[in-house]
RNA sequence: UGCCCGGUGGUGCAGCGGUAGCACAGGGGACUUUGAAUCCCCUGACCUAGGUUCGAGUCCUAGCCGGGCAGCCA
């Protein structure tokens, strides 16, 4: 799975350090804020800069952006942690809080202030968003951005004091309000916010904005490069300007583009949306992209990790075919996952000339790919279950299962033929399907090299155990849901369905909850949490590939 | 018609002035005790127009198209 490949940052890094005249370590950072669960798209963030530090032998910190006490949750810290913890990545003793930096944020604010970069607004909310101007036209000057030193410090104190009212007034840098990037528009820096932060709980009543929070972040920490999506390439020229204004170490930020996967929704309001008003059952429902529920579907994280190498690093507009992801896993569990018979949709066969009471125990191979792990015995009887779509009474043509005088091969088994079947003649379903086996071909070799072209998986009716089974499909019809604003229309309303009467080899009565297998021409499945002690629940992770039901839906 | 970024097969990513390549997807074949896996083959792309150059996907200019920015969100 070792598919580096480089990209501009990884170039510009090793640029960067062969340039340096002391060698330095590179140190990068991922920064979350804790207000809500990790998708993949954070994977692709994550896997860039704890990957990029790990290949140079640098260190990646996690810093929790924690400066809007009124959305953030010492839960979403928690699974935030679980989740980069779960992906492989370790952030050693490097685990920080933008809210650690709160009174060296106020320090650098004063400093501001001092050299006359800085000033209160005592403006209403509406008065400042109204004198920013707009796309087109440059903003205006607030009446208040001339007030003297002296009288900005003693209010900036008296705002950190609690004197005022929540919103009554704002800090703001002293730049250029006629500026075609917006953001150097006399940004707000500090508001005044009565809210308690789940770590600095009551005491403060200002809190900066994220642009007065992240750069300087970065910078105490000594980050070296900075990496982050494209939309804060806008805010870059003020990071600078703030970092150039205080005099403080200067990080390098480098803006990729995001990752968009397709018939899916990655982002965080649409993501809740779908939790809040029940579309899915929470946030690691198995048809989420989230990590969390990415895992409970099954995916490894060296599945996920080897997408996130593969998608590559741009900056143009992407939207990566949700296939890619299930190349990811099926490479994965192709050489990892046990073999494991398990019947999704069952459908009885009686061999009709078996020496009725007898039971016999068959070898199977656990793992093709891993002849090493050996094998196991397949309890085999008169009576059996295979796939219902193993049958046809219509076969077409280029069908070499089961129908009518053919003969297949059950794996590990006999040859049987087809004899007869039995038809509810009110339904028209099919009940039984009568064969006849050859006892010389025990263990599906002919004696006389006589081929079939069929194999078909297959457990004994008598020693298999019931199991529901859960399929996923695409959460989404259509391919970029996150472009559309009416992303809700475009459900898919088969994304997923129980089936509360497949079979799976007896072998596997005792698996527990996240046991991972294949069921032998049918798909990868893991054990879900939602198994209790009497019955087993198994996801799908991922159907194996399937050419001929591609050739019949042509 | 402010500022910023970007346009290479269906999708994603390379190509760093010298014959446009890889992966996924798609099609075909070989093999097969999983119609899987594996192996082989194939289809298919440089937004447009000028310019620089012996030579442009690459450099320059203009245009077109796509995306981002007007939270006291991050």
């Amino acid at each position: 799975m070792e598919n580096i490949q480089s990209n501009f940052i990884r170039d510009k890094i090793i640029t960067d350090m062969n340039e340096s005249s002391d060698s330095y370590k590179i140190i990068t950072r991922f920064p979350p804020e804790p207000n809500g669960y990790l998708h993949i798209g954070h994977a692709k963030a994550i896997c860039l800069s704890f990957g990029l530090a790990d290949e140079f032998g640098g260190q990646c910190h996690l810093r929790f952006d924690d400066t809007n006490p009124s959305k953030e949750e010492q839960e979403f810290v928690d699974s935030i942690k679980e989740d980069i913890q779960w992906l492989g990545w370790d952030w050693g003793s490097s685990l920080y809080y933008a809210s650690d930096y709160f009174d060296q944020l106020y320090d650098f604010a004063i400093k501001l202030i001092q050299k006359n970069l800085a000033y209160v607004d005592d403006q209403s909310h509406e008065t400042i968003r109204d004198q920013r101007g707009t796309l087109t036209e440059a903003g205006i000057n607030s009446p208040f951005r001339d007030r003297s030193i002296e009288e900005n410090e003693a209010l900036f104190q008296k705002m950190k004091n609690g004197e005022f009212p929540d919103g009554s007034r704002v800090l703001r840098a002293k730049i250029d309000m006629t500026s075609g990037n917006i953001n150097l528009r006399d940004p707000i820096l500090y508001r005044i916010m009565r809210s308690t932060h789940h770590r600095t709980g009551n005491n403060w009543c200002i809190y900066p904005m994220y642009d007065f929070a992240h750069g300087q972040s970065d910078s105490i920490e000594g980050i070296t490069h900075s990496l982050c999506t494209m939309e804060f390439e806008d805010h870059r020229p003020l990071y600078d300007w703030i970092i150039d204004a205080l005099g403080i170490h200067h990080p390098q930020q480098i803006e990729f583009a995001r990752l968009n996967l397709s018939h899916t929704v990655l982002s965080k309001r649409r993501l809740n949306r779908l939790v809040t008003e029940g579309y899915v059952t929470g946030w690691d429902d198995p048809r989420m992209p989230t990590l969390s529920g990415l895992r409970r579907r099954g995916y490894s994280s060296e599945s996920i990790r080897n997408f996130c190498e593969i998608i590559g690093i741009a900056k143009r507009q992407n939207t990566v075919d949700f296939s890619l992801l299930e190349h990811c896993i099926r490479e994965d569990l192709n050489v990892n996952a046990p073999r494991v018979m398990g019947i999704i949709d069952p459908i009885k066969v009686i061999i009709d000339n078996y020496p009725s009471p007898q039971i016999e125990y068959l070898d199977a191979v656990n793992n093709p790919m891993k002849p090493e792990l050996g094998t196991r015995k397949l309890p085999f009887g008169k009576e059996l279950y295979i796939e219902r779509s193993d049958f046809e009474e219509n076969p077409p043509s280029k069908y070499y299962r089961l129908y009518l005088g053919n003969e297949v091969r059950l794996r590990y088994a006999y040859f049987i033929t087809c004899v007869g079947f039995d038809k509810d003649d009110t339904t028209g379903e099919i009940t039984a399907v009568h064969c006849t086996y050859d006892p010389d071909t025990k263990g599906g070799n002919a004696p006389d090299d006589r081929k079939v072209k069929g194999t078909i998986h297959w457990v004994s009716a008598k020693e298999s155990i019931d199991v529901n089974v859960r399929k996923y499909d695409r959460l989404f019809n259509v391919e970029n849901p996150d472009f559309d604003d009416d992303f809700l229309s475009s459900l898919n309303p088969n994304s997923f369905i129980e089936i509360q009467n497949s079979k799976v080899e007896i072998n596997l009565k005792d698996e527990k909850i996240g046991f991972k297998c294949q069921f032998e021409r049918n798909g990868y499945f893991v054990i879900d949490k939602d198994t209790t002690s009497s019955r087993l629940v198994f996801n799908q992770i991922v159907a194996l590939r399937d050419s001929w039901n591609k050739k019949i839906n042509q």
